[in-house]
DNA sequence: CTTGACCCCGTACCCGAGTACAGGGTTCAT
DNA sequence: ATGAACCCTGTACTCGGGTACGGGGTCAAG
């Protein structure tokens, strides 16, 4: 596939995956005699990979380290181990912040037929209520 | 509060509070004689909720709506009972999106001490696998 | 054998979200 | 009454993540 092919495919920009290679998230694909781009189905899910783990709040350099876990070469097993424990702790944050939120707007949506006054919006109530919480991530 | 205090409070830089307020995020606060700003505590605990949101991928003019949200004017009350609902939907699918890829990563780790060579690295296979699921947000 | 649609590379530009800097005013402790 | 430590405004810079542009090569259909 050449790289407009696989853009197309993906959702992305041709230019996007330039980039990404430039950034080491893709690996350099073959190249055809003339020096055109040349990549295998697998490239487009690896992009499509890599924007969904950025939509959900991973900057490309933890994208990076995402991929390198899954590839999990068999010499750095502890490391890999290590990163992704943490890694879900942090999502787990995550998560519960999310449903916190939602929870709040769900409340909101609940209370907001009622009298105009006695509503609930305790969306800055739930989520930010004095406890120092980490913010996750 | 002087700007700096609550800076501090908010773990901010004191710049941020000027930029957040040309935002639109938080309210012009009272001014002394002199002109300096004089904040309410309200302004840390608005500051940190920004903060909080904004970690898990809200762009700062969707904090504004939310604040908006939160705020619900007696008037509004259809508007913002759908963007609360649609908001909802968005963050629903954006927690399934971290659980799978938190499944994908337990996955990882169970089966990391296994045989080098029987490892299952289910990360990309499960998050991006071929269906054209829509990215959330 | 040319023309339109692609590809290459390098560099430059854009947007969001801050952060810093310059030039000046205020406050307060010593 | 002076210096450190704050505050004001406006403008400029940074950084991440792209996106566009210029100048040139390639390839297949007509």
């Amino acid at each position: 596939m050449r790289t407009s092919e696989v853009a197309a495919q993906a959702r992305v920009n041709p230019q996007t995956l330039r980039y990404y290679e430039r950034r080491g998230l893709l690996p350099d694909p073959a190249r055809s005699s003339s020096g055109y781009r040349s990549y295998g189905s697998e490239a487009v899910r690896l992009v499509r990979f890599i924007k969904r783990a950025q939509d959900l709040g991973f900057a490309l350099d933890e994208v990076k380290s995402l991929l390198e876990l899954a590839e999990g070469g068999p010499d750095r097993c502890e490391a890999t181990r290590r990163l992704a424990t943490s890694k879900m702790a942090d999502l787990q944050g995550r998560i519960a912040d999310l449903e916190a939120i939602r929870a709040g707007l769900a409340r909101l949506v609940e209370t907001c037929d009622q009298p105009r006054e006695r509503r609930d919006c305790p969306i800055l109530a739930d989520i930010s209520d004095d406890s120092d919480k980490e913010v996750h991530r």
